[in-house]
DNA sequence: CACAAAGATTGACCAAGATCAATCTAGCCT
DNA sequence: AGGCTAGATTGATCTTGGTCAATCTTTGTG
């Protein structure tokens, strides 16, 4: 049996960064101390200002981290898949989550104690650096996040959005959205109405095609890309 | 002479986290390939899109990180300080900057070359260890910066800054701004005028009272925070 | 000390999105 | 297939904060 491979076709602690920089031993002895997890759409799996002892590692479904506010409302600002993690800094620096984590839909996970992830820092150099990279890329995320949110117009960012579901240099193209509208609306920190007012503008104004419920044609990308710079 | 210590009354980099981890052997040679920066205010330090080859640690002065918009305004993202670094991110992940960096003020900082740091963390563990939880500092800090920027209104926002500025606990509280007005509009995503109305009402409600330029006194802290959490 | 220049305040107006409410549509379930 | 329900769309209206412009104030500086 591979390491830590109980269900066939998901995947394993060994093939995700940064733990696949970790020797047979090390790994080992993570996944031993690891618990697995299972959660059902709507289940909370960190809640807002906990301080989580564990890094929670993503092997199959989708969860989201939702970041409440006093009014109530919460704004989606990550989603998280397969082979990525959350609470990892909120762990790492034992602070409270500033999020709340959700799972979208059936998800199993790996819950990794962080004293292991501290000890695996301490002893693998390779894993440290790998550590550094996903850590890096965080903050580097987040920082994209928040240049989409309160630096873009709705329209900018609607155009910006579809833009890059299509393939690299392509100037028109099928895609499909990967989330539900709303979802999608979120994350652009627009409600619906506003996401669904957008889209049907670069409709009427023939840049854009629905096709079906989340598949769309892009026609001239090049235009959208325009809209999405300077509109 | 204390290792790097050229201008006495500065910051050293053998005092500086994550640097302050390295063994005098490792840090006589970081230095050594280090080169020592100064900069007057307004010199553009790293322009955004450039993928900066080395990560800048701030020795004395102060640094302001802005997110440039195609529409051509900047947002105040961040203020680095003397202790603080910028453009880790960017140069670990050889990716263009997001961000440019200017300095504020006359500063004096210190370029290392990143390649020396990926050493630095492959050799020296407890290296790695603060480097990571200066990432995952970095990380969080961003997150609280998407709850100011996105989730509040311009009230809570500046309410939330004040009590911040407040001894914890207390009830009233004589405060000085660390910064220009604009700046810190700047800072909580708001335009001058926005922050000097709410300012002006807090005023006026009696919560806040001016002491003369940067200087405020804060009554009924306990209704600010209020306001900051509801309003 | 006076004056220049940057910063701060105040007012009038505007525009982008949010909100509320009313349909409409597409999956999806026995 | 036929309805049921969550999701999506559309319209009317409102609120918030931004913009433009005028004035006032503080702070350096010659």
């Amino acid at each position: 049996m591979s390491p830590g491979q109980n269900n066939p076709g998901v995947l394993c602690l060994s093939e995700i960064p940064p733990f696949d920089r970790l020797e047979s031993a090390q790994i080992h002895q993570l996944i031993d101390h690891a618990r697995p997890l299972r959660a059902e759409r709507g289940e909370i799996l960190l809640q807002a200002d906990d301080t989580p002892g564990n890094i929670l590692v993503v092997l199959d479904g989708e969860v989201h981290c939702l970041l409440p506010s006093p009014s109530g409302s919460e704004k989606l600002i990550r989603i998280v898949g397969p082979g990525d993690s959350f609470a990892e800094e909120a762990a790492l620096l034992a602070r409270p989550a500033l999020a709340m984590a959700i799972a979208a839909r059936s998800t199993s996970l790996l819950s990794i104690p962080v004293l292991l992830v501290h000890e695996a820092i301490q002893h693998e150099p390779a894993f440290a650096e790998a550590m550094n990279l996903r850590l890096a890329a965080a903050s580097y995320q987040m920082m994209v996040h928040i240049q989409l949110c309160i630096q873009l117009s709705s329209t900018q960012r609607v155009a910006q959005y579809l833009v890059q579901l299509a393939p690299r240099g392509a100037e028109h193209a099928e895609i499909r959205l990967l989330a539900d509208k709303q979802t999608i609306a979120a994350q652009l920190n627009l409600t619906p109405e506003t996401f669904s007012r957008v889209l049907s503008r670069f409709v009427r104004e023939g840049l854009v095609h629905p096709r079906g419920r989340r598949g769309m044609l892009l026609e001239r990308i090049s235009e959208l890309r325009r809209a999405a710079a300077q509109d």
